[in-house]
RNA sequence: GGCCCCAUGGUCAAGCGGUUAAGACACCUCCCUUUCACGGAGGGAACAGGGGUUCGAAUCCCCUUGGGGUCACCA
C-alpha cells in the first residue's frame, strides 16, 4: 500500500510556522516512503474564508521547498481538493448516514443548547449535547420548521462508548463517549458540513494514510473516529506533534507578537528558505546523529516517525538565526547577490552607486560572514550605503587625538594626489606609506583611517572597504573629518 | 472544572535498566585578527518532588506538583 498523507488547512490567514512545520512533517515522511503528498484546503469555514489564502499558502509551501503531488492548484485524480467544492460528495454521505439511523436533524437553538450545557458546567459534568433531538418524529420536525428553524445535522454518538487508536508519537490513547461532548453537529445549519466530518469523508476518499497534525487536535480525533465507526471505514494512522509554545508557553497565537512567525515574514526579512526548512524540521524531530545542518534530500531521508518530540518547545528564534547564517555563509555568492538586491536597491537614493552588480556582489562578500539575515544588509553597511556617514563619538574621539589627527592629515592629502582608482591590494600600499609618513602603525594608523572612511572605529577588512568605498567618496569624508576635526577645536 | 497530553541545563534536545547524562543555540573565558565579525579551543549549566519495582532507575509503575491542549453552527 502506498503511503499518501496531506496538509489541510484552512484559508483564514497567513501560512504560520506552525502550520510550515505540519505541511513539513507531513511531507517529509511521504517523500521519505516515496509515497504521496497531498496539499488540500479545508474552506468550510466561509466567515472566516480569506481570498488569497489558499493561493499564499501554496507559493509560501513552494518556497519553503515543499511540492505536493495532488491537490489545489495542481490536480490530481480526486479531485477537486477544496470543501467547497466537494458539497455535494458530503451531502451524499450525510444522507447515508440518516438512512442508517446514525444521524439526524437537531432543531435546539443556541439559547437552549447553551442553557443545558450550564446546567451541566454548574453540576460539574462535561458540557454534552442531551440527545433531545435524537427522536423527533416527522409532524415534530414539521412543527419546528414551521417555526422557521433551519436544523443541523449530528451524528448519533454511542453511549458509553471508548474509541481507541494507536497515535503515532504518544502510543495508545482512549477516550470515552461521555466525555466527548455526545451527539455532535457534523453539518451547519448553513448546510455546510463541520471540518470534523468533512476531513473523514475526504481522508477516507483521498485514502490518507497517516495523519500527522499538531497536539491540538488529539480531542478531535474520537470525534473522527466516530464518522469513521458509523461508515465502517478503517482510519488512518494518525500521530499527534507536540505544540510550538510562545514566550508566555502557551501555543503559539496568531496574534502573539513576541516572535515572527508567518513564512511571509521571513521570507521578507531575507531569510533562506532552504534554513527554514531545515529549522523547522528539527522543530518537536530530532535526527539520529549529531549533525543538525540537513539539506532537503538528507532530511527527507533521515526522516522518520519514531524520533518526533511528545513535549512542547519554544521556539527559538536565535538558534533559528543562527542556523540562518550558517545557510547564508555556504550561498552561492552570486545567488546571495541576487537576493540581497532588492534590500540594496532600496538604497540607491542616497547611493547611486548601488546599483553596479558588481560593486554588490562585493559588497554582500564583505558581509557574507556577518549577517543573520539579508535585510541586516543595509543596516550593516550603511556606511557604503549613502554620502555622509555618522561619525560615532569613538571615531571623534580617535581622531582629535594628535597621532589621529596627523593620520588623518596625511591620508586626506595622499587621497588628494591620488589618481588611480583604489583596489584592495593599492590601498595596502597606500595605508603601507601612510604608516611610513606618519611614523605609525597598528591601531595609531588603522583606527584614523578607518574613522575617516567610515565613521566607526570597527569594521570589516579596511583593504577591502577602502576599494569599495572607491576615491571620490573617500577624498569627499575625509575633507569632511578634517573640517569638524578643525571646527572643534 | 471535566476529559486528555506533557515533564532532562536559559532554549532545542540525545538517552529507551548499568553512560564521567551526548550534541546544538545562547552565555562566559582564551586564541586568531589592525578593529568588528567569522573561525578555533575551553568553561559554567539539567534528569520537578515523593513513593515503589529492581542487584541497579533520567529510563518501568503509582501519587503529588507544575505546565499545556480541548471542551464552537473554528479549523
Amino acid at each position: 500500500m502506498t503511503v499518501r498523507l496531506r496538509y489541510a488547512p484552512s484559508p483564514t490567514g497567513h501560512l504560520h510556522i506552525g502550520g510550515a512545520r505540519t505541511a513539513l512533517f507531513n511531507y517529509l515522511y511521504a517523500r521519505h516512503c516515496g509515497g504521496a503528498f497531498i496539499l488540500r484546503i479545508e474552506d468550510t469555514d466561509i466567515d472566516r474564508h480569506v481570498d488569497a489564502a489558499a493561493e499564499e499558502f501554496a507559493q509560501n509551501l513552494r518556497w519553503l521547498g515543499i511540492e505536493w503531488d495532488e491537490g489545489v492548484f495542481q490536480g490530481g485524480p480526486h479531485a477537486p481538493y477544496s470543501c467547497m467544492e466537494r458539497l455535494p460528495i458530503y451531502a451524499r454521505y450525510v444522507q447515508e448516514l440518516k438512512d442508517k439511523g446514525l444521524a439526524y436533524e437537531c432543531f435546539c437553538t443556541e439559547d437552549e443548547l447553551a442553557e443545558a450545557a450550564n446546567a451541566q458546567v454548574q453540576a460539574g459534568e462535561m458540557p454534552h449535547y442531551s440527545g433531545r433531538c435524537r427522536h423527533l418524529s416527522e409532524s415534530e420536525r414539521d412543527a419546528f420548521r414551521a417555526q422557521g428553524r433551519t436544523p443541523t445535522i449530528r451524528l448519533r454518538v454511542p453511549d458509553a462508548h471508548t474509541v481507541t487508536f494507536t497515535d503515532l508519537v504518544r502510543g495508545p490513547l482512549s477516550f470515552d463517549s461521555r466525555s466527548t461532548g455526545g451527539d455532535y453537529r457534523i453539518v451547519k445549519s448553513n448546510g455546510i458540513p463541520v471540518y470534523n466530518f468533512a476531513v473523514v469523508v475526504d481522508d477516507h476518499l483521498m485514502e490518507i494514510t497517516h495523519v500527522i497534525r499538531g497536539e491540538e487536535h488529539i480531542s478531535n480525533t474520537p470525534r473522527q473516529l466516530y464518522v469513521y465507526e458509523a461508515f465502517g471505514w478503517e482510519a488512518p494512522r494518525f500521530g499527534h506533534v507536540s505544540l510550538i509554545l510562545g514566550e508566555n508557553g502557551k501555543k503559539l497565537s496568531k496574534r502573539d507578537e513576541s516572535i515572527v512567525q508567518f513564512i511571509e515574514q521571513y521570507k521578507e526579512l531575507g531569510y533562506l528558505p532552504q534554513a527554514i526548512f531545515n529549522f523547522l524540521a528539527l522543530l518537536g524531530w530530532s535526527p539520529e546523529g549529531e549533525q543538525e545542518l540537513l539539506g532537503h534530500d538528507e532530511l527527507i531521508q533521515q526522516f522518520d516517525l519514531n524520533r518526533l518530540s511528545k513535549s512542547g518547545a519554544y521556539f527559538d528564534a536565535a538558534k533559528l538565526s543562527w542556523m540562518n547564517a550558517q545557510y547564508l555563509r555556504a550561498h552561492d555568492l552570486d545567488d546571495l547577490a541576487g537576493l540581497a538586491k532588492p534590500y540594496l536597491m532600496r538604497c540607491v537614493e542616497t547611493a547611486p552607486w548601488t546599483k553596479a552588480d558588481s560593486w554588490q556582489r562585493e559588497l554582500v562578500a564583505l558581509y557574507q560572514d556577518q549577517l543573520t539575515c539579508l535585510s541586516e544588509l543595509p543596516e550593516a553597511a550603511r556606511a557604503f550605503l549613502s554620502v555622509d556617514v555618522e561619525w560615532s563619538s569613538e571615531a571623534r574621539a580617535c581622531l582629535r587625538t594628535e597621532t589621529g589627527a596627523l593620520v588623518a592629515g596625511q591620508f586626506t592629502e595622499m587621497l588628494r594626489q591620488l589618481s588611480d582608482p583604489i583596489t584592495p591590494d593599492s590601498a595596502r600600499e597606500l595605508l603601507k606609506s601612510l604608516g611610513q609618513k606618519t611614523g605609525t602603525k597598528g591601531k595609531d594608523l588603522y583606527f584614523p583611517v578607518r574613522a575617516i572612511a567610515t565613521g566607526e572605529l570597527h569594521g570589516k577588512d579596511l583593504n577591502r572597504t577602502l576599494a569599495l568605498l572607491g576615491h571620490s567618496l573617500l577624498y569627499a569624508r575625509a575633507q569632511a573629518a578634517l573640517a569638524f576635526v578643525s571646527e572643534s577645536e
